[in-house]
DNA sequence: CGATGGTATGACAGAATTGTGACAGTAGTA
DNA sequence: TACTACTGTCACAATTCTGTCATACCATCG
């Protein structure tokens, strides 16, 4: 769910500002100070949204999203624009040059992030929606639903999440740290038994439809799911 | 999803031009050619945008957008205006009297077909005037009243759009981020944590009629209304 | 059999999320 | 103008969820 997001902007007390309040959101933070440098930071790693400053020394944000919109890899990153109140002009220009979006300085914090959150939301690929169905259980991500053969059984999010994995990737092993990776996200530092626990947690709540047989421990290797 | 665009053009050749493309892009374009023209066209029924030239005969389209903007019916209807390239002091007019955007004429049929949808995209869903019927609860839009087997309950503006929206949208978790979009439109920006007080005060609205169990909270997702 | 390494379980404190009441600002109206 | 209705925001309370630990349990192997 967190997002990275590359801040282009050249002056320290702006860039300061955006990166304070990207991160009090949730959202991580990338700074570039000018063109080039951001471009060294997209060859690294691709963000997931690219605020940009119209004002940029050399170059300027313009020529910036221009390349950005040209380059086959950047070509979808969704854009925000910071433009200075005064110039309207701006304004069309960085729509032209396929800018997503734009905000004009001074910006409040409050609009800055719900832009964000409105471009992200936008370009965010349709998370996989469709509901699934293995081991007699129904699971429907868009209503957040589990249907055991008429029954619906209530899971907190983490429970959730696992049981969804497991589901779309039945019948094979996985061990506690594939699991974090997969459930937990890549960059999250937990205990590997934690997974024992949700594990557990996930098997109680199936237990009362006779469902304790689908989550599987594989000794020394991890857990599966079997629909068998 | 299409929508119907009022052009308020005097010159008939841009005007056939605006017309010819929105109506290329599956829009409805009526067609005015003075601010009075506009009104009738607006008496008649309600656009669901309004392009407008900032060089009308008589009186001015900053004039005419001011009197939008004045009037209760015609407040939230979005305008895009029509200025000429040279005088950058229109821009200022246009946008200070209430216009959601604008375009310098000459204008790309693509710039100008963008900033349509943009705009569209932004403004809060209108509902349509169906009356919805769901989880015992009767909803018409039109006259603007929710039956609960046979009382009526009374709502607030957003306390009733949100209800609307969940009734046709039953059994399916929004969060609050959806919700703010879908219900408040996605240019406004409000905290988060307001969906959940509205939410309250829907409950509260509903518990008299025995109705609390119909919109449900589903930790760490949002919530959902469910009919079941 | 006992030892050993891995797993299940129950408890718990702190974190995170949501519910709730109050409040001030705004707009509309008499 | 005063009055009413409505909104958005906040602070705090109530609730739920999470990660971690200590301990009990179990399979395997010498």
């Amino acid at each position: 769910m967190t997002a990275n997001i590359l801040v282009v902007e050249d002056e320290p007390a702006i860039q300061e500002l955006l990166t304070f309040n990207i991160t009090q959101c949730g959202y991580r933070a990338i700074e570039a100070y000018d063109a080039d440098n951001a471009w060294t930071h997209i060859n690294h790693a691709l963000p997931d949204l690219i605020l940009l400053d119209w004002m940029l020394p050399g170059s300027s944000g313009v020529e910036l999203a221009r390349r950005l919109r040209a380059d086959q890899r950047t070509r979808n990153i969704p854009i925000i624009m910071l433009t200075a109140r005064t110039d309207e002009r701006d304004k069309i220009m960085g729509l032209e040059s396929g800018a997503d979006d734009y905000i004009t300085k001074p910006f409040s914090p409050r609009e800055l992030m719900a832009r964000i959150r409105a471009v992200l939301r936008r370009r965010a690929p349709q998370m996989s929606d469709e509901t699934v169905a293995a081991g007699g259980l129904e699971l429907s991500p868009a209503m957040h639903r589990i249907n055991a053969n008429g029954t619906i059984i209530d899971l907190g999010p983490t429970e959730f999440r696992l049981l969804h994995f497991f589901m779309t990737h039945p019948e094979r092993v996985y061990s506690r740290s594939q699991l974090l990776d997969q459930v937990w996200g890549d960059h999250v530092f937990v205990e590997e038994r934690t997974v024992d626990v949700h594990i557990r947690r996930l098997r109680q709540a199936l237990e009362p439809f006779s469902l304790d047989g689908l989550i599987q421990t594989v000794r020394g290797s991890g857990y599966r799911f079997s629909c068998t």
